[in-house]
Parts: C-alpha cells; structure tokens; sequence
DNA sequence: GCCGTTTTCGGCCCGACTGTTTTCAGTCG
C-alpha cells in the first residue's frame, strides 16, 4: 500500500519543527510548512502520482526539492535530511516546543544549559529556579513554563464543533450585553466549521476597546488570565478552552473577520496576492500608500485581490483561490436544500420515538420524506430487526402513510456489514424495501486490503444503496477503521450506490476531502441525521457544516431531491 | 526551499503582547 497523503505531509511538517529546532532559514521552513498543508488538501494520491512517473513540480509549492524528498518517501518511508536530523536533535525539543511560551530558540537555549532529558526534569529546573538564571529568561517566563507543564498534563484537547458552540453563544451573549458593543462574532476555525475547535477568536465591534477588553477578562468562566493589552486579551476558561478577544473598530470589521477566520495559509496567499497588486492587508484594513482604501466588509477585502466572496468553510488552501479566480466556487449546500433525512431510528430498537411521532418531526422540520432505518439483527444490543419483526415494521408504516399528507415515511433499515461481505438479512426482505443503509459495526481491526474488500464486496448485492458512516471514527475517541476510500468511492460509482455523511457530531463521517473525492467522482452524498431522539433530526445542520467544507453543493447531495427523483435514484 | 507581468536572484504576510531589556527578541495567531 503506498504512503497516503497525510504520511508526506506529516513528515514534511516534522522536518520543519526540526529545521526551526536547528535554527535554519525561516523561509526554508515555511517552504516545508506550506508543502506540507497543500499536499495534506490533496485528493489525488501523491504516492500513486509518483509511481506512475508522473511530475510532482506541477503542484504548488512542490520544486524540484521536495519532488525528490516525496520520491525518497514513496521509496523508503521517510527521507535522508530528516533522519539525520532527528539522530541530532533529541525528542525532548519536540515536547518542550509544545508548551505555551516556549519556542524552538527558547527550548533550544534551556536544553544546551541545563541538560534537560524529560518533561520531569524541565519541571524540576523551573521549580529550583535553574532556568531564570538563563539569559533572556527571567522569573516570570519560569513561571509561566511551570504553568505550561500542569497545562500539559491536564490533557486538555480539542473539543467537538458542536461542544464549541455552546460555549461560544454563551460568550457571545455576554459579550453582546456590554455597554458600547455593537457587533460580536466568532471567527477563527470556528467560524470556518471545523470538526473539532481548539480555542475560540472571538471579534468584537466596538469604539471602546479597553474597557470591553476588561469585562471579558472578568467573564464568570475565566480561570486564568494569559495576554492582557488594550485590544486584544486571551483567557483560559474552567474546561481550559482558550479565548481570544480582539476588538476592533467599524471601519476594520471586514479585514478583521477575514484575519482572525484564516485558515493561516489562506491568509497569507490573500495577502502575497495584495503585495502584487501593490497593497497592503492586515487586520485593520486594505491600505495603498498607507491610505485605507477598503476593510469594512470581507466582500471588499476579496474584491481588492480580484477575487468574489470566498465561503469561510473553503479558506483551507486547497484550491479555494484558484477556483474563486476561475469563477468556479461552489454555491455550497445548506440546511434548507434538505428534502428529508435517510437514517432514523425508532422505538421499535434503540430510538425513542414512534413512527408516527418521527413522521410529525420530519414534518416540522420542512421535510417531505423520512427514511426508517432501524439497525437489523446482528446488533443486538440494540434489539436489532430480524426479517420477521421488519416485516411486521413495513406493514405498520403501511399504515402509518395512510394516514398521513405532506410527509413520506420510506422503507428502509440499516443493515450491517458482516465481516464476510454479506448483509445481514436475506435479499428476500431487501428487496422490499425503498433502500438501505449498509453499515459496518463490528471486526474495526481488519486490515485495510480485507476492510476494503468486505464493503466492495458488500456494494455487489443489488439491494446495497447506502454506505453507512464510511470509516466508522468517533471523533476524539475511536480512529476511523482501515479502508481504502478512494477504491469505494469508484466502486460506488460503478454500482450507482451512494456514501452517507453521518451527521452525528461526533462522527461527521464522510471527512471533507472524502466528500470533496466523491464530489469528483460523481458518487451522491446522503446527508443524514442517525437520530434516536426528536433532538438528534436537527443533527443534520453539523452535516451541513461538513459538507460545505468539503465543497458540495445541493446537485452534490442525494436528499436535496423530490421524493420522485429520490426514489428513482435509489433503484440501483 | 519556492517562485517569477519587478523571472534565475532576491524576495518571501503582518501585527499584538510579553518579558527582559533599555530597544527588541521571541512567541503566537
């Protein structure tokens, strides 16, 4: 199996922590940097590319170079400059540069001093007060290097997008109520729709700048204060999520919100293309000659680099200015496209409504179908159905449409995968039914040849219609398991089959550049809800979010469609 | 290490805050 994309990119990403450890050129290490986030947004696989004899120079950012370096991984796993620098530099520099206040020349100067070997023996240096002896150090910086290390050890990480918000509404709220401000908004990946949140930038209009940079310090959930000026401010709250508030006046607000959304690399490519153009970008505005020619909107911002309005959910770099400049930018997806959802489940297993309570909900929610897709028999623990209990559930949603105008309930269930290739309930019930969602729940550890073969094996039956939750991740706690996307996607296709987006917050699973590969491939995505509960339908709009960043577009989405159109497509 | 309508050298996004200095380096986003 050849490397994937990630593999480069990491090691790439590697190289320059380990170039910025040895002091190299901080263009050299950008050079990396950049290599390493463009080939990370790749969905043609490098590797592969490499293999067929194909120029890597053609991607951006990749030269003569690097071309050489991703031939030397494709052949042996890592390259040559890498490891010998890892042979040089010790380990201990990587896990010092991830604490708060220390850099790469920071770490760098304690390690040569105090022979620092371990986390434990940092600790003790900045306990004994070794380390304000150092020059360029002093009690404070030990201080906070102490403070950095408990941080560490608390295991804080990222949180789920959903999780964030919560979070940020509440903030935003009080910091809406302050006298003076007009105007809050939270940017950053936020704002970009990320899966996963790791602090919160949240940017606030208003004339006053210090006084509203007070009262958010004096937030009830701030635990610790890090920064403190008059127009920015960064806190820590209880949980030990870091909030950064910048304030900003009118004039500023487009600039603004562009900068703090990023993605980093986005910004820097929006601001080289303002340098050509013989202007100036920061936060605060778009300037010619130090004049402040524009800034109030992001439109204008983006007009001033000839470009249309880029979607926060693209700034990702990876090709979100090419197409904006080719007027190929999606008109990307949103909750209202949705016609209905295609995986529910209900009290008849592990869910807690009837069918005609999710017929109702689905109503309420502007839907003109919603597919039934309770798990069947081999999961247990959920009192999965087997052919004789769905039989009875076809009849009682028979039943229940009979009774019903505006809303459709559709005949499915979401049949597993067994670890042979074959679904769990004989064709003889399939075929009965409107669809399936055909899902994997047990045997994750396969390797990734057999995992692959098991779904590309499942996808020949003629009644599999949907793949259910693609790689099977949960979010922060469960990897996806092992399987070759790209090869489903293509078989997919061949088979007319679709792959489900699971809009479970903590799956949001198809990623965005696999939604993005199928997009290219011409596989529909069913955006759907997996709900249990009346609560969990709405799960639908952190689908939406996923989707928009991995560039779909309702024509994209297989439940955008009319009921008719739909139950032609899920004919195979 | 990459790149080119300032093209094969000489640039490379931009600014705030902190701490240790006494004018600025380092870090961060």
């Amino acid at each position: 199996m050849p490397v994937s994309n990630h593999d480069i990119a990491v090691l790439f990403e590697r190289m320059a922590v380990f170039l910025e450890l040895d002091g190299a050129n901080a263009f050299r290490i950008r050079a990396y940097q950049n290599a390493g986030r463009i080939i990370e947004g790749l969905t043609r696989n490098l590797a592969e590319a490499v293999l067929q004899g194909e120029d890597v120079t053609r991607f951006a950012g990749i030269g003569k170079d690097l071309a050489g370096k991703i031939r030397e991984i494709v052949a042996s796993g890592t390259f040559q400059q890498l490891a010998e620098l890892e042979a040089r530099l010790p380990k201990i520099l990587l896990e010092m540069i991830s604490i708060p206040g220390l850099g790469p020349k920071r770490a760098r100067r304690v390690w040569e001093n105090l022979s620092i070997h371990s986390i434990p023996d940092l600790k003790a240096a900045a306990e004994n007060g070794k380390i304000r002896t150092l020059p360029g150090f002093g009690a404070k910086l030990e201080e906070q290097i102490q403070k950095g290390i408990a941080f560490r050890e608390s295991q804080y990480n990222r949180i789920l997008w959903s999780e964030a918000e919560i979070i940020a509404r509440s903030l935003c709220a009080y910091l809406e109520n302050i006298p003076g401000v007009q105007k809050v908004e939270v940017a950053g990946s936020y704002r970009r729709k990320k899966e996963t949140v790791g602090d919160l930038d949240i940017l606030a209009v208003c004339s006053q700048a210090e006084a509203v940079n007070r009262a958010f310090r004096s937030y009830p959930g701030v635990s610790e204060i890090l920064a403190q000026g008059g127009t920015k401010s960064s806190v820590i709250l209880h949980g030990g999520m870091q909030i950064d508030l910048r304030v900003i006046a009118k004039e500023s607000y487009g600039a603004a919100l562009h900068y703090f959304t990023g993605s980093q690399s986005h910004n820097i490519a929006i601001r080289k293309m303002a340098q050509q153009r013989r202007i100036k970008i920061n936060e605060y505005g778009v300037f010619k000659n130090q004049l402040h020619v524009a800034g109030k909107t992001e439109e204008e911002v983006f007009r001033q680099v000839g470009l249309p309005y880029i979607p926060p959910e693209l700034r990702e770099m990876t090709g979100e200015i090419e197409a904006a400049q080719a007027g190929r930018l999606p008109q990307l997806a949103s909750r209202e496209q949705l016609r209905g959802d295609l995986h529910c489940h209900t009290d008849e297993t592990d869910g807690a409504l009837s069918l005609p309570e999710i017929a109702a909900a689905a109503h309420e929610l502007g839907y003109e179908y919603i597919g039934i897709t309770d798990h069947s028999q081999h999961v247990s623990v959920a009192m999965g159905l087997d052919e004789k209990r769905l039989r009875q559930q076809l009849l009682a949603i028979d039943k229940t449409n009979a009774k019903l105008k505006n809303i459709t309930l559709l005949k499915g269930i979401e049949v597993d995968i067994l670890d042979n290739g074959r679904l769990d309930l004989p064709d003889s019930i399939l075929k009965e039914l409107d669809f399936t969602v055909c899902s994997i729940h047990s045997k994750f550890n396969l390797p990734e040849d057999q995992q692959t073969e098991r779904i590309l094996r499942a996808m020949d039956n003629p009644y599999f219609t949907i793949l259910g939750h693609p790689t099977g991740r949960l979010l922060g706690s469960r990897p996806a398991y092992a399987v070759h996307m790209e090869r489903i996607i293509l078989k997919a296709a061949e088979c007319g089959c679709f792959l489900e987006l699971n809009a479970h917050p903590e799956r949001l699973d198809l990623s965005d550049m696999h939604c993005r590969l199928a997009k290219e491939k011409n596989v529909l995505v069913a955006v759907s809800s997996d709900a249990h509960n009346r609560v969990g339908l709405e799960n639908v709009r952190f689908g939406i979010n996923q989707a928009r960043r991995g560039w779909l577009e309702a024509k994209d989405i297989l439940n955008t469609r009319p009921l008719k159109v739909l139950r032609r497509l899920l004919r195979r």
